[in-house]
DNA sequence: GTACGTTTCCAAAACGTTTGGGAAGAAACA
DNA sequence: TGTTTCTTCCCAAACGTTTTGGAAACGTAC
């Protein structure tokens, strides 16, 4: 009933040597049959389980993946993160791993943050997110040769690292084909003008699809404001809702933006679905609260981590020749923000 | 220049002993102070750092820090748990400790992970949160005497840990108090049945507060629902708006309850804040976003983790006689959802 | 010249596990 | 009977660090 914590101590009261316990514990073919059912019985009569450290110092992996918290600015703390690190620990706690979490205070700590956890050998492989089109941490990976995959990807496609990505470009021809076939015609892209991948697969991923349709009637206005100028975004916003011929559909890069052209139109007297038509990408939480409800995707981020930190394992264990890439199909969340376009 | 992995190396490098090499760099006065300075200039040259499970295998502590991640329902991943991560890691890293994450399949597992990990001795001590009435994982944790901080309580008050809290009791009191001067007579309060402690010690302060008031004018109308089920919840909040003497404002026990609320009533043909005053508790996102904008409380969460895992680190490294215990107070966040009894 | 401190360093043990290289005994074969 | 082959087990080394208990070198005081 007392906690056995060492090999030593279960060895002894079986009456055997450490190295038939552990080889008994793995299973290993060396060591009778019987005598590695009274081993396990043993075990866990005991609550017995291995001291991390030392198989750690012996096997010279650590058992954990790392991963470093983005930074970002108080107001910024969706439900994302929350998914994401759920989704990390679902696909680890399978394989008996763990995920250690380092915070950066600064995002210009981020890559001293996560070189320190390379090289302290914390961890075995890295998840990285929030991928820009060029992005160092991504290099100084590759370049070390650790494992590692990344939630997006860098802008350069001949890179060759592990990643698993949303398909956004995917989802905003979708968006598109959707409210064509609604009847719009004249269409506003919200953007940002941050240097980061996912934003030029959606803007690809748009344009593609209309030039797809090939009909020269649809006209598209873009806006674009920096991240986290609320103001430069609101002018932006209102820019477009207020040209003369304004757009009937509206399509945001994000939950956030869209919300705030919600927010704008009803200021302008507009009405939402009715007027106009906004869709955004995410599906946070607010999209489902903010009225009337948003049209949104849902980039699968619980499903996704999961994968990740499954491919993380492969690459730590099987070293593979050919680097693992994944493309997750974001789901349409139809709700009130989008209708037919308007019969002027 | 090439990273020098081991005491052993650079010991050779420096033509001393590895003994010297480790007690220099950990600054012992029994090697000269000369030899210091060159240890700590050749382990810097190489990029050294020290092996985390060797030194955890000898020193019997891991230096981290454990978390189980809490299980929600699909709807209830918000931003706490993205604040309440960041906030811990900031206090931990400081100390040079690091956080590891487990999560749970099931609630019914959450104690058996918990279990797990302290058995495992993977981290030296835990953060556990959303605490209900008597909960088991801290009564495992005492038993254990394993080193532990909560983010709430249990509701036996002569229970001997270490805890932090948010102090809603005081919040309310002040809600109510913030009312009344604005001219409020009879109260709701919309409230759930699930055994959080949280729940009692808010509920407690609002009535204190009433109490302390001591005008017997003052009413309170009480809605309770099951937490999970949206239909009841709506239900029992409609049941509160449509007695025929309904009350001019609504405390509700957090904000997802809150906005409810306020959806309610404008479907009941309310006008928020004018007809009915309504006062959330959390500061989620959504509250700022969710019409008229809700006035609210926001719990710190962040400023509270770091504080918690400092509180832990504490505990770890001293084993103080005394549990600690630290209450936090909730600011007020006064936005468009309260305002002037109406006058009848 | 002896005794005694100080300063500075080091050899070796210890932490708990995994694993390579046998060894003892039984079984199979000649 | 002698030799080989399995089966089952164990010894001892190794992982990289910290720490204990000296030891060597040197100076100082008697």
């Amino acid at each position: 009933m007392a906690n056995a914590k060492t090999l030593k101590l279960l060895a002894q009261e079986l009456g055997v040597s450490i190295t038939t316990v552990s080889r008994g514990l793995a299973g290993h073919s060396d060591v009778a049959l019987k005598t590695r059912e009274r081993v396990a019985e043993a075990a866990r009569a005991h609550g017995y389980s291995p001291n991390r450290a030392a198989r750690a110092l012996v096997s010279g992996r650590s058992g954990f993946v790392g991963f470093v918290l983005p930074v970002r600015g108080p107001n910024l703390v969706d439900s994302f993160l929350g998914e994401f690190i759920t989704g990390l620990g679902e696909g680890l706690v399978s394989r008996g791993n763990d995920l250690i979490i380092a915070t950066a205070a600064e995002p210009s700590l981020e890559l001293s943050v996560l070189r320190h956890m390379v090289d302290s050998g914390r961890a075995d492989g890295m998840v990285v997110n929030r991928i820009a089109e060029t992005d160092p941490r991504v290099s100084f990976l590759m370049e070390r040769n650790f494992p590692f995959v990344t939630h997006g990807r860098v802008l350069d496609e001949t890179a060759r690292y592990n990643w698993l990505d949303t398909d956004g470009g995917h989802a905003f021809g979708e968006a598109f084909d959707m409210l064509y076939d609604l009847g719009h015609r004249h269409f506003g892209l919200v953007t940002i003008d941050e240097p980061m991948t996912f934003r030029h697969l959606r803007e690809d991923g748009l344009t593609e699809a209309i030039t797809r349709r090939g009909d020269p009637r649809v006209k598209l206005d873009v806006a674009t404001s920096p991240r986290f100028d609320r103001g430069a975004r609101v002018a932006a916003i209102n820019r477009l809702l207020q040209t003369p011929s304004r757009p009937t559909a509206i399509i945001a890069l994000f939950d956030e933006l869209a919300i705030t052209v919600m927010e704008e139109a009803v200021r302008a007297g507009l009405d939402i679905a009715r007027d106009l038509s906004v869709v955004g990408f995410d599906n946070t939480l607010s999209s489902g609260i903010a009225p009337p409800g948003l049209t949104t995707f849902d980039a699968q981020t619980r499903q996704a981590a999961r994968e990740i930190s499954e491919m993380l394992i492969q690459v730590i264990e099987k070293q593979p020749e050919e680097p693992l890439t994944r493309l997750i199909k974001p789901v349409l969340v139809p709700r009130a923000s989008h209708g037919p376009a308007p019969s002027q």
